[in-house]
DNA sequence: CTGTTAGCGCGTTCAC
DNA sequence: GTGAACGCGCTAACAG
């Protein structure tokens, strides 16, 4: 293979001058600029990257934090960074960390060591203060209100969108209303969280610890949640569902069981995939992919931003 | 930061020394050693891994090249090569392809530019011939059957999976077998689409075109496959279903419409994903996570191998 | 065991 | 407009 000097030589001009032509930049006359162009083409050239990075101190390499890539949330989040790091022309690095938190600090250290430009963390378990400290070796960027921090992030407000599907609920007649969640001990959880419990102020409404459903993630964990809460004796007659996957779930081992939708039970659940219009699923819809796009920006970036993504009420039939 | 040349200098000794340390080699002597690491130690010292891939021409980075990355097949796949990949202390660089070619080859460029080790392709859209022609820039492997070449490869034997659901749904006395499937064009389609037509001419039945349902990727495409069904003038009694995914949805649109399974159809599927035994889905198990292991450990060596993983019917409530 | 030195391939002053 | 020369941080002969 080929190298710079090479293309030097055979152009008949100095390294500097391929350097300029390969970066684009002006002050090279045609005349030279052809010769080098040529050299490139009958050589079949390809630039080292890896002497790029070395000499400029950038590696056009995002890291991308997810806990479980087999998970259509996190699958969708991580095809809207894709998509716009194909445009920008950055490839991701993927940290799987399955909630370890030595993972997710080699991916911090891997920031650190100048192996990826940015970090996009998608589900957090090291601390904010950890995460911040990273922040003078490049952007992190996180997926959550990160409002009283200098971390970057692109958001929902999951306690408004919370007390959206509350309210809803309440409006449709429910006063016993129960909800799954997945991890229960996130920043968006604590969110649903305060959300929930303030909604019950408000309305004077008695709180049940067994009416919140933990460690709900997928379509599988549906069959759990629905003998939960037959065994309840404080059986809600509304359910909220951080995720259609696990309404679907619900849904189906319901169906099974001949519980009727909404009749014995009304379901809202949030994300509105494709899941959700098949099975009819009022949910609470969320821009997924387009986060993940919003993250690939700020990834880019290098000024402190955070940014709120709005949610939209759509209405079908389980509620 | 510090650099190799500070640590030299505080510990006393050479860059080589350091080098030495850094890498774990023997022939240094205890005192030394000890020196160079009390060095490291007070100067937080990191080295730089660009530097290093530059020296050596390695960058301890794989590519990984799937089609979507929001899909629960390819989501199982990324999940298995990630767990090896870790353990050996390897990090992915993810390529979502959507099957342009285009961006097949970008991953293939990159293997060539050294700035990934390896690719692991695993859903292809360029030729054979062309992946054939990166070989000698690095492992390129597959994920499908690729006996007859030089491309190493984890893979089932789909002619053979796909014959064993047949036989079995033939021997439960149906004669109208239909199937869907992702994308017809792959080379595991094709065996599959052998299978079927060897199946039909060894019982001496009829081909049907009307009874291969195509693009059958999601859950939300089970809707669609029914309707497809009912209007069928020759509507097959059991259906073979490449994804548990889409055989979940074919299920719940059945259920609402009220046809019953496996009275009405019967229905076998592949992967056993978790949704199958939730959905009681007689399917034939696929190792998927564990191909996603071997593949890792292929991309690693640089010797060509092909090994078949076998499948396992799984026997349930749809047939 | 240890150190010197020459690359690895490219970007980037800084004179001309 | 152009090019010589140095620097990025580390590895790998080679000599001792």
């Amino acid at each position: 293979m080929s190298n710079i000097k090479d293309i030097a030589k055979i152009a008949g001009v100095s390294v500097t001058t391929v350097s300029r032509v390969l970066n684009n930049e002006r002050y090279v006359s045609d005349e030279k600029r052809n010769a080098v162009l040529r050299a490139i083409e009958i050589t079949k050239y390809q630039r080292n990257l890896n002497a790029v990075n070395l000499s400029k101190g950038k590696t056009h390499l995002i890291g991308v934090v997810v806990p479980y890539s087999n998970h259509p949330y996190f699958g969708l989040l991580i095809e809207g960074i894709s998509i716009e790091a194909i445009k920008k022309n950055y490839k991701l690095v993927l940290f799987q960390t399955d909630y370890q938190k030595e993972r997710e600090l080699e991916a911090l250290e891997m920031l650190k060591h100048k192996q990826i430009d940015s970090l996009i963390i998608c589900s957090r378990i090291c601390s904010l203060e950890v995460v911040e400290a990273y922040l003078e070796y490049g952007p992190v960027i996180l997926c959550e209100d990160t409002r009283n921090t200098r971390i970057s992030s692109t958001f929902v407000d999951h306690y408004k969108s919370f007390t959206i599907a509350l309210e809803y609920i309440y409006k449709k007649g429910h006063r016993k209303i129960g909800y799954c969640i997945g991890r229960s001990s996130g920043t968006n959880s604590l969110q649903r969280n305060l959300a929930y419990k303030d909604f019950l102020h408000k309305y004077n409404l008695p709180y049940h610890d067994e009416q919140i459903i933990k460690k709900c993630s997928y379509f599988e964990d549906g069959e759990r949640i629905v003998n939960t809460l037959i065994e309840s004796k404080n059986r809600p007659t509304a359910l909220l569902v951080t995720s259609d996957q696990v309404a679907a779930g619900i849904l189906t081992c319901c169906n099974e069981k001949g519980i009727v939708i909404p009749e014995d039970l009304a379901i809202i659940s949030f994300d509105n995939q494709p899941i959700a219009k098949y099975m009819k699923l009022t949910t609470v819809e969320m821009p997924i992919k387009e986060m993940g796009q919003k993250l690939l920006h700020q990834a880019l970036l290098n000024e402190q931003s955070q940014t709120e993504m709005s949610v939209k009420l759509i209405e079908r039939q389980t509620v």
